[in-house]
DNA sequence: TCTGGGGTCCTCAACCGT
DNA sequence: TCTGACGGTTGAGGACCC
């Protein structure tokens, strides 16, 4: 635990919702949902709007659909959403050498790191002087919390949403978490939830009356010992700024079952190459192969193959899933399938192999270090050429650079995804509001300009082009000094608690 | 009324070598 | 040679997070 509130939390609000409604003035004030929407999709995220409907994350969008039959419902646009999480994550950078990203949306950051704050009114003013900053750099707001520790700013920054900034005092935080729900610590979920309650234990008062030990019997010895301590307020987990991935994998869940062994085989395969090219893309390499299977009553198993050394060659993968495969029993369908790697490292077998070449040639007995015996017959079989193997990159072009001179003019499939860009040559920027029966529906307006209106057009019009995301603030205001001018400390912001929302303007 | 995708961490059991 | 303790590795599953 820290003497002051160094440590900020930051969230932005209903993320991928509000990127859309600013992107499209016609949404604004409107109930918006992204997410998945297909028969099995489920809600990403819902705008404040939507929430009043009982829509909220996690939701299976049909259920949505039908709580808020009117809401807009929105395909996600990850690139979007990426340039405008580069853009905050900027400026959280300007504030802390120590940034730990959490997602696209929220992030910590260490203000001790960064020399930033060194007492009560500084650390607000920098979380408000922040918000302010967000709000005219991207069009959009963040919630801030400020505390000694990352659980407690988290809490505090739940408590802010939406729009808003809350600091916990130091001293303040045991008084404060004592009636909570044990819900809103880290690491309890509805399973834990539920467990303790069956214990008798609902606020995180409970948790801390009932000692160390009553929890370590309940949950085990890291659970229970770490919602001890988190019970008390105390958390002594550092901002960790770079964090290596420990695995790669990728999963689809399929519209409807498949009860077709080939096709599970093929799209087991498919996946495989899928995952060797996230795996490169990474430039990294993985010794352990996971088959993930959910089957016909949403009960899932993960079989796993550990290779002699790790590899990003893909026959190997796909082989190693197709052999894990073998013990699964399919029959009654299949709704997911997918294939993982774990156990990364920055080398693959091949590259053992060079090594135990050049040992050879100095007249020592080739034997791999650290990787046991190095006979193994598919990875030697494997053809040289680690160049874009695998899946060829139908990777959307993610900056914003490349993706100005790269139109992605897919011609030929035409598909029109409710809420991607589209360009008309006579008519100009807008969106696709919906599509179907041969006919795609258009709004057009940009994020500067005002609700515009719709128009129809046969699915391959000729002057319709899929287009790239625009800016969501068109000319923002320069923040190329920013922080610099913040003064160090200012007596007037340092009033106790918490200030509400809404008091931040560009 | 059904339940996404991409991760992390923990627990437990089985097995192996010392 | 047998036995037990113990640590490391592997495999499977569960819970949780955003």
């Amino acid at each position: 635990m820290r003497a002051a509130p160094t440590i900020l939390h930051l969230d932005m609000d209903a993320f991928y919702a509000s990127a859309e409604q600013a992107a499209k003035p016609s949404l604004r004030g409107k109930a918006v949902v992204v997410g998945g929407l297909g028969p099995r999709g489920v809600v990403a995220t819902a705008s404040y709007e939507a929430r009043r409907f009982g829509v909220h994350s996690a939701m299976p969008m049909a259920q949505a659909r039908r709580l808020a039959p009117n809401a807009a419902y929105l395909f996600p646009r990850f690139s979007l959403y990426r340039t405008v999480s580069d853009q905050v994550m900027e400026l959280l950078g300007r504030l802390s050498p120590l940034v730990e990203p959490l997602s696209l949306d929220e992030a910590f950051v260490d203000l001790e790191a960064g020399a930033m704050a060194d007492d009560t009114a500084s650390a607000r003013l920098i979380g408000e002087r922040l918000r302010d900053a967000i709000r005219a750099v991207t069009g959009l707001t963040g919630s801030v919390g400020l505390a000694g520790s990352k659980m407690l700013a988290k809490i505090a920054s739940e408590q802010a949403k939406p729009d808003g900034l809350v600091l916990i005092e130091p001293g303040t935080e045991r008084e404060l978490l004592a009636p909570m729900s044990v819900r809103v610590l880290p690491g309890v979920g509805p399973a834990t939830g539920d467990h303790l309650r069956r214990a008798g234990m609902t606020t995180v008062d409970h948790l801390a009356e009932a000692g160390e030990a009553e929890l370590v019997r309940l949950l085990g010895k890291a659970h229970g010992g770490s919602l001890y301590r988190m019970a008390l307020g105390l958390d002594d987990r550092a901002v960790v700024a770079e964090r290596d991935a420990k695995s790669v994998s990728v999963e689809d869940t399929f519209d409807m079952d498949l009860h077709d062994r080939a096709r599970v085989r093929s799209e087991v395969a498919r996946l495989a190459d899928r995952c060797v090219q996230r795996l490169r893309e990474a430039g990294r390499s993985g010794r352990t192969v996971v088959l993930k299977v959910r089957r016909y009553d949403f009960s899932t198993l993960t079989r796993s193959e550990t290779l002699r050394g790790p590899t990003d060659d893909p026959t190997v993968v796909r082989e190693a899933a197709d052999r894990l495969l073998e013990h699964v029993d399919t029959t009654g369908g299949v709704r997911l399938l997918g294939v993982g790697v774990t156990g990364l490292a920055d080398f693959t077998q091949e590259d053992l192999f060079a090594q135990a070449a050049d040992d050879a040639q100095a007249a020592v007995l080739a034997r791999a270090p650290g990787a046991g015996e190095t006979d193994r017959p598919e990875e030697a079989e494997r053809p040289d050429g680690a160049e874009g193997s695998g899946a060829d990159g139908d990777v959307s072009a993610e900056r914003p650079g490349e993706a100005a001179t790269a139109p992605p003019e897919q011609l030929t499939a035409r598909h029109w995804a409710a809420g991607h860009d589209v360009r008309h040559d006579v008519h100009g920027h807008g969106w696709v509001q919906g599509s179907g029966v041969g006919r795609v529906t258009v709004r057009f307006e940009e994020p500067g300009s005002v609700p515009g209106r719709v128009r129809t057009f046969r699915v391959d019009d000729p002057e319709l082009h899929p287009a790239d995301p625009l800016p969501l603030v068109p000319r923002p205001v320069d923040h190329s000094s920013w922080p610099a001018s913040l003064p160090k400390s200012r007596s007037g912001a340092d009033s106790a608690g918490s200030s509400g929302g809404g008091e931040s303007s560009p």
